[in-house]
RNA sequence: GCUGGCGUGGCGCAAUUGGUAGCGCACCUGUCUUGUAAACAGGGGGUUGAGGGUUCAAGUCCCUUCGCCAGCUCCA
């Protein structure tokens, strides 16, 4: 005969027994795995009080799935222990698409642990071991957890210094009162635990086999450099076995995707070692790709205002201790280059040499704006171990922009620099996008790097913010990622396969001009000596990673206008060779790249060559098409338009070219096709 | 930079316990070429990333170095 309390359930009073929890409340339902109580996610063994408000949370929602990922991290620590029970134990925090668990381990995982770990872990979900909660204290906890050296300093971090504490240690130590979780087997005993905060799904049953332990690499304990490495394993986890199925296979495709494997398969570039590590070279078929982006963001970047200069690729080492690069970026820059006695630097920036162009005479107010761009090449030596493809490289461009404004006119340039890069993205089949707003650290405890006042950084952090708003773009706070002059706003742009990319950064850069360094200024309209500010604006960030970026996104099936070769030409035998040349050359004298596979090749192993290219036409003649005067078009998802006279030909790829359209199948399929849009600018 | 893994013809891969470096594609030559993803035959090409060492013998083992891959840290 217990008590009757009243309660919340999904929306719904109800009066239930005094200690019932909130299993008892969603009975029946195995796809509830945690409860949401006031706000708190809670394990289901946890009896409701008085005014609860209870709602049920499933793998559905990623509060739910994160609870599952981070038990499953629980079952390979135990998997872990369990093989190798001298191994200490770190942190195990859910992360996008799994988790993972640190372990201080003697000999590094191989790959044949990885599997033995994975047997290990289907063996403990089997088991049904139940997640157990118990509350401890920190003086107990230490006593308990004596062999255990990271969990005991976590411990000591609890409280005051979280903050400082590594990411995902909260799941460990995040809330006031210590817990451990116990796992109990069916029969009572004690299979294992960890100091954790919970909550946690009820069973290891839960897990079933939609998970995967994925690969092993160090990790610093708790993200610092200066701190002894352990041994990260990573896994993922999903709801259902399709669902890590479909994980997989996004992976699989990101693969194929991948830039590095694609500019070999296509011949865009390559990375010569005789060169050096992150000094790209493009091929004549990436460099029509790099070409066409050049002469069209040039062409942009001049309609807008901006007036296109150029700068020298090494500069006196005094440069850049005027514009305060050095001391701040001196790791950054290539070693000094001793030419005669004097030190030289590859420029790692173009700022300082766009500022001595603005200084090279008087400037009048009049002048303001005053857009100073050009392909600018940096050289930056960055870590060897972060070195990627054409994403992260030594040696590249930026299409690297400043604007140099009045602080009144400062608001209207910078939503003219965002506007103007939106655009552009968007020329280049990139859509989807956010903004993130990197500012300097709010506690001032690291504003050794960062230069100029706070009432400044608060003024021009706010410009920006304001601007951002305006897009009505999702934005994303990124304290402490400021440059050392100015905050920064940096657009990123989601691709074909929901990867994220940084590519515009805009940078407000109060500091740089100030009179102590360039002494920049402009007279006012009132004869004054003012001070301009410059905005720094990198539309691409790089071209090369750009060019990455393009090519993993279309997974290197270009857009008509960017594509390296436009027309391949492929007769059906060698008798038509000369009919196709000659349609092919009419097209070429409209600008198009044409090619002919007049190799001795069969037709099959032509349209096989054709395809694995991935040029957008191939344009095909035989009999039927030379007595017609016309040719036959095979797309590359292999549809086919036959009969298309030379003429029309003609015009359709011109109008898909002038488009920037995408094109991948014949027009009465799945797309309307160049013909039925307007011709667009080029 | 750190930890681990890996470097074999242009590319993708083989090579039992250390015991003659092979295959496919590509390339070259020849014979071929009539409608949608690989015609046939022959041929050339590698001192196994580089340097040093152990051994009768090294692609295989050891050291150094360069580079690549994954992750960490970094990315003004």
């Amino acid at each position: 005969m217990s008590a009757q309390i009243t309660i919340n359930v999904a929306g719904d009073e109800r009066s239930v027994d005094q200690g019932t929890t909130a299993a008892d409340l969603f009975e029946g339902d195995r796809a509830v795995l945690v409860a949401r109580v006031n706000g708190e996610l809670r394990d289901l063994a946890h009896e409701v009080a008085v005014g609860d408000v209870v709602e049920a949370v499933t793998a559905a929602e990623q509060d739910g799935l994160d609870v599952l990922r981070h038990s499953t991290a629980h079952v390979l620590a135990q998997a872990v222990q369990q093989i190798n029970p001298s191994a200490k134990l770190g942190i195990g925090p859910p992360i996008r698409d799994g988790f993972y668990y640190d372990f201080d381990v003697e000999e590094p995982f191989t790959p044949e642990d990885l599997k033995a770990l994975d047997k290990a872990m289907q063996r403990i979900i089997n088991e049904g071991q139940t997640f157990v909660r118990r509350e401890i204290s920190d003086d107990d906890a230490l006593v308990e957890l004596s062999d255990e050296p990271y969990k005991c300093e976590l411990i000591g971090l609890k409280g005051g210094a979280s903050e400082d504490a590594a990411e995902g240690a909260s799941v460990e130590v995040g809330g006031a009162q210590l817990t451990i979780y116990d796992n109990v087997r069916r029969d009572g005993t004690r299979a294992w635990g960890d100091l954790c905060r919970g909550p946690h799904v009820p069973s290891t049953k839960v897990i079933g086999n939609a998970y995967k332990v994925m690969r092993s690499a160090a990790a610093y304990w708790r993200g610092s450099e200066k701190n002894k490495q352990l041994q990260r394993v990573y896994g993922t986890a999903w709801p259902t076995k399709d669902e890590l199925k479909a994980y997989l296979d996004r992976l699989a495709e990101a693969e194929k995707r991948d830039h590095r494997r694609l500019g070999r398969e296509l011949d865009l570039y390559s990375f010569p070692d005789e060169i050096g590590s992150g000094l790209p070279v493009f091929h004549p078929k990436g460099g029509v790709i790099k070409r066409e982006m050049e002469d069209y963001v040039r062409a942009r970047h001049i309609e807008e205002g901006f007036e296109y200069v150029g700068t020298p690729h090494i500069a006196k080492e005094q440069l850049f201790h005027t514009s305060g690069h050095l001391p701040y970026y001196g790791e950054g820059m290539f070693p000094a280059l001793d030419v005669d006695g004097m030190d030289y630097r590859l420029k790692a920036m173009n700022c300082p040499m766009h500022n001595l162009i603005y200084r090279s005479k008087q400037r009048s107010y009049r002048e303001l704006p005053l857009r100073l761009f050009e392909f600018g090449h940096v050289y930056r030596h960055e870590k060897s171990g972060v070195i990627h493809g054409l994403t992260r490289v030594r040696g590249f461009a930026q299409d690297d922009s400043h604007s140099y404004v009045t602080k009144e006119q400062a608001p209207d340039e910078i939503r003219h620099l965002l506007d103007f890069v939106l655009s552009l993205l968007r020329d280049f089949g990139l859509d989807d996008f956010y903004l993130e707003l990197s500012t300097r650290d709010e506690d001032g405890d690291k504003s050794d790097k960062f230069i100029g006042s706070d009432a400044d950084w608060a003024e021009a952090t706010q410009v920006l913010e304001d601007v951002c708003r305006e897009t009505g773009l999702e934005l994303v706070p990124d304290p402490g990622g400021a440059a050392y002059y100015g905050p920064k706003v940096s657009v990123q742009a989601r691709d074909a396969i929901g990867r994220t990319w940084q590519m515009s950064t805009i940078q407000y850069d109060f500091n740089q001009p100030s009179p102590e360094r360039f002494a920049l200024e402009y007279q006012a309209a009132d004869g004054s000596r003012q001070q301009p500010v410059m905005i720094h604006s990198a539309k691409f960030g790089s071209i090369e990673r750009f060019v990455g970026v393009l090519v993993e996104h279309y997974a290197g099936a270009f857009p008509v206008w960017l594509s390296p070769v436009q027309v391949l030409g492929v007769p059906v035998a060698e008798e038509y060779n000369d009919y196709l040349w000659d349609v092919l050359k009419q097209m070429k004298a409209q600008g198009i790249r044409v090619e002919l596979d007049d190799s001795d090749d069969r037709f099959p192993k032509k349209i096989r060559n054709a395809s694995k290219s991935k040029v957008p036409y191939t344009l095909i003649a035989g009999e039927e098409d030379r007595s017609n005067n016309a040719v036959s078009f095979r797309y590359r998802d292999g549809s086919q338009e036959n009969g298309v006279p030379i003429q029309i030909a003609i015009e359709r790829v011109l109008a898909a070219i002038g488009s920037k359209d995408q094109v991948m199948s014949a027009p009465s399929l799945t797309n309307p096709g160049p013909d039925a849009r307007p011709a667009g600018t080029i």
